[in-house]
DNA sequence: TTGGACTGTTACGTATCCGTCGCATAGGCT
DNA sequence: AGCCTATGCGACGGATACGTAACAGTCCAA
């Protein structure tokens, strides 16, 4: 991993348009972005930026995505890294070939830039499992994802699943404004259909719970936007 | 044993990424880490290093998993050893168990750290019997997993075996959240199938046991997670 | 064989939590 | 100010997770 934090990203997109699109969300998203737009390029790169993890766009000119896969799936000291595939097309038999490549996973255009990015999280996360010892803190704010405990000061807070899993979102990313889509995507899942205005009642809860031994509302509300921490 | 304490592990592993991260997970449960990506280090490690348990990769180019594991085994100094075979298939498993390689555990790949790292565990237990220092505490609760006695203050506990191996499970790591699927791998074994509900049975009479002299529950329930000690 | 200890499953009661609605209120725009 | 929309929040019915007693099956020792 990129030591202290950032994880590496190497995206391989030869349209501009959208490799531009893409790296702006990632570093935005907080991954150090490398940028090639074929696949010679990515094959240097990969071994000079040793990347955590690689976005690789199927069709490309000379060297194909799927190619690049192949040849890193080949060799040993690039096999760990994980692949996420575009591709423009939806057909199964695309998506079946590209997982026996080695890729890991799959994305078809056009896709949701939020869904491709909590796919590249949960690459991360298969591959570097250790979030031991990893404590959260914002503020007086402490979350051990381990223990499932969460402090204000000293004071245990009581919270409910969905309170805490909203909490470590907002955690994860301090500052950073969430929209409510966004939250119900990183909170409730990719396929639960729920009402948005569900998510304001559970922030409200949250806010509740944050507060229930007195102390500011951490929870900041964005008017046309969403919420952030801070 | 690494004499005050960290016990040595030998991990041997070709791949990298899949290396470094087990590397970082087991220095993080306070293993002494000594690091082979082939075979034929390996072969001269184990003699410098004396490592208590060695943890093995399968495939290898050149001298295989396998074959150093046999190697192992026929040398009467290196016999005690325990080794813990990794696999990337579960028909593997199988043909380990058919070779009898005399490997003493195996885990097939995508593991799950926690396991890996509860079997190496185990298996440290098992050849090192020793008296001091391995009796796990935790506020009055006292288990001695070699006379298989457990004691709450002056008491002594009388428990059924699951109730046991369920205690010592949660004690090995106190504080942390297992939800039902890690205990009924880590307690029952992974390729038994009982209903997750059961764990639920279990604690609830790992509870009973616990307080049957009195005292205060010290099973803690995560509501929508799993069951965690104090 | 009989009895006891243990296990996994099931069923049911209960406490907690969830998602939605309705209305009050705050913020922004003309 | 007046209007409109976004947000806060209490309340409620329904869903869900959990605790636990009861039960049947297994194993083993007496």
């Amino acid at each position: 991993m990129g030591k202290g934090g950032q994880p590496r990203v190497l995206l391989v997109e030869d349209e501009p348009a959208q490799r531009t699109v893409l790296a702006y969300n990632l570093e935005a998203e907080g991954f150090a972005v490398t940028q090639a737009d074929n696949g010679e390029d990515a094959m240097v790169l990969v071994d000079e930026e040793e990347p955590d993890i690689i976005i690789l766009d199927w069709m490309m000119p000379k060297v194909s995505g799927i190619e690049v896969c192949r040849r890193l799936k080949m060799r040993p000291e690039t096999r760990g890294i994980p692949i996420i595939m575009l591709s423009a097309r939806a057909e199964e038999v695309d998506r079946i070939r590209g997982l026996e490549t080695g890729a890991d996973d799959y994305v078809v255009k056009p896709y949701s830039v939020l869904e491709l990015m909590a796919r590249a999280r949960a690459q991360l996360r298969r591959v570097r499992p250790s979030t031991a010892g990893v404590v959260l803190e914002h503020e007086d704010i402490r979350l051990d994802p381990e223990s499932h405990r969460v402090y204000r000061g000293e004071k245990v807070l009581k919270l409910g699943p969905t309170e805490f899993k909203l909490l470590v979102t907002l955690m994860e990313r301090p500052g950073r404004v969430f929209s409510r889509e966004q939250l119900l995507d990183l909170v409730w899942g990719r396929d639960i259909y729920v009402d948005t205005r569900t998510v304001d009642v559970h922030v409200g809860r949250l806010r509740k719970s944050l507060m229930q031994h007195g102390g500011a509302d951490p929870v900041r509300t964005v008017r046309g936007a969403g919420y952030a921490l801070g």
